[in-house]
DNA sequence: CTCATTATGGACTGTATAGTCCAAAAACTG
DNA sequence: CAGTTTTTGGACTATACAGTCCATAATGAG
């Protein structure tokens, strides 16, 4: 072995998985991703292989970082009514908070890249996916403690949710009025409690 | 007056921003845009001025369109949920069906365009203003015909089915499955009927 | 201290880009 | 038919882009 990194590798990766979710990936020059990780283009190019291939290590390193997020929001000791709730509030209030207006990352990716790269929409698909089970795994748990009625289906209300939630973000790129966006995450939620026959929150 | 315009600058506008949905705004060159409309570049720049304007043009194109398109779906004499499930429906069938998988052109301006570009992201949230006013004109028919109770909130559940066939159809890009996408259908046109105290479809 | 090995900066390449410009063509007007 | 006006094709410009390459710097091994 010989002359050791002078960067860390993760940081330079969460930098310019910033850069891509803020400005998204045609947008994003090589050059605006040297400057931000600081790195030169032998170094970006050494350890990252190609700006595709950035991208699909942010999209993991995205996924990564948010899942374990969303999964602590929904362990909190409340009602799956209001775990989603608080989730929902925490969107809106980056929404309309001011600069983090960016989406979500998965969306903005869905939304821009081309049909064609298969390799980098099943990636995007499978981080849905995982948002999705960690939604199942709270409604799971909450038909479990009966909050939700017997019959309640729970990967559809997963998937339901997951949808509404990009839904709300990307609305929420646009048109960042909390009455608005409160109004479309209500009814939503209205949907878990509607579910049960006798829940009236 | 002399020489006439030797194209239809309507026609041109269609295949302009067919392209642009299909390839994002970033991704289709001028020469795409050539090539499309078949225009020279001295046509297409003094017709629309530029290709940011020809973006704009094109937006405003695709509200006008798919506004009446719509309207009319939820003009058919069935129940508030079954015509915003034919809707539903119609947009599984154009994901699933293959390749026009390309989402809904107004979410893909949403997911794309720069938080900078005011005016554009302006005119996006204009025309999904249009369509949430659509649904919501169909919601008060429904209402005054009795099929949602006097409390219903029609404007919360415009806004809500507005944003959730935005993440239906930006979920459908990268998930074309139709059981994955009928489970987002089915929970979301739930909420049409469960507002109903005693309405079960 | 030397050598082998790896990291780094930045110059470089070929290509693609948005937009400009002008000479030539076309057609209406008088 | 002549003259004016507008359209049109395509050459052109200047810039930005992703990716390559190499000479140099830095480090650990012996």
């Amino acid at each position: 072995m010989a002359r050791p990194r002078e960067f860390d590798a993760d940081a330079a990766l969460d930098r310019a998985m910033e850069t891509f979710w803020s400005k998204g990936y045609e947008a994003t020059s090589l050059d605006d991703l040297c400057e931000v990780t600081g790195l030169s283009r032998s170094s970006l190019y050494a350890t990252f292989g190609s700006k595709r291939n950035l991208l699909l290590r942010s999209v993991d390193r995205y996924v990564d970082q948010r899942n374990p997020r969303i999964a602590g929001i929904l362990a909190q000791p409340l009602s799956i009514h209001d775990v989603f709730g608080a989730l929902a509030q925490q969107f809106i209030d980056q929404i309309v908070a001011g600069p983090g207006r960016r989406g979500c990352f998965l969306g903005n990716c869905a939304a821009e890249l081309p049909r064609s790269d298969r390799a980098a929409l099943a990636r995007v698909r499978k981080g849905l996916e995982s948002t999705e089970a960690t939604f199942r795994d709270a409604l799971a748990r909450a038909k479990a403690r009966g909050e939700l009625p017997v019959g309640a289906d729970v990967t559809a209300l997963a998937r339901f949710l997951m949808s509404g939630f990009q839904g709300l973000r990307l609305v929420g790129k646009v048109n960042p009025d909390r009455a608005t966006l409160e109004d479309i995450t209500g009814t939503m939620l209205r949907c878990l409690e509607s579910q049960s026959p006798v829940n009236n929150h």
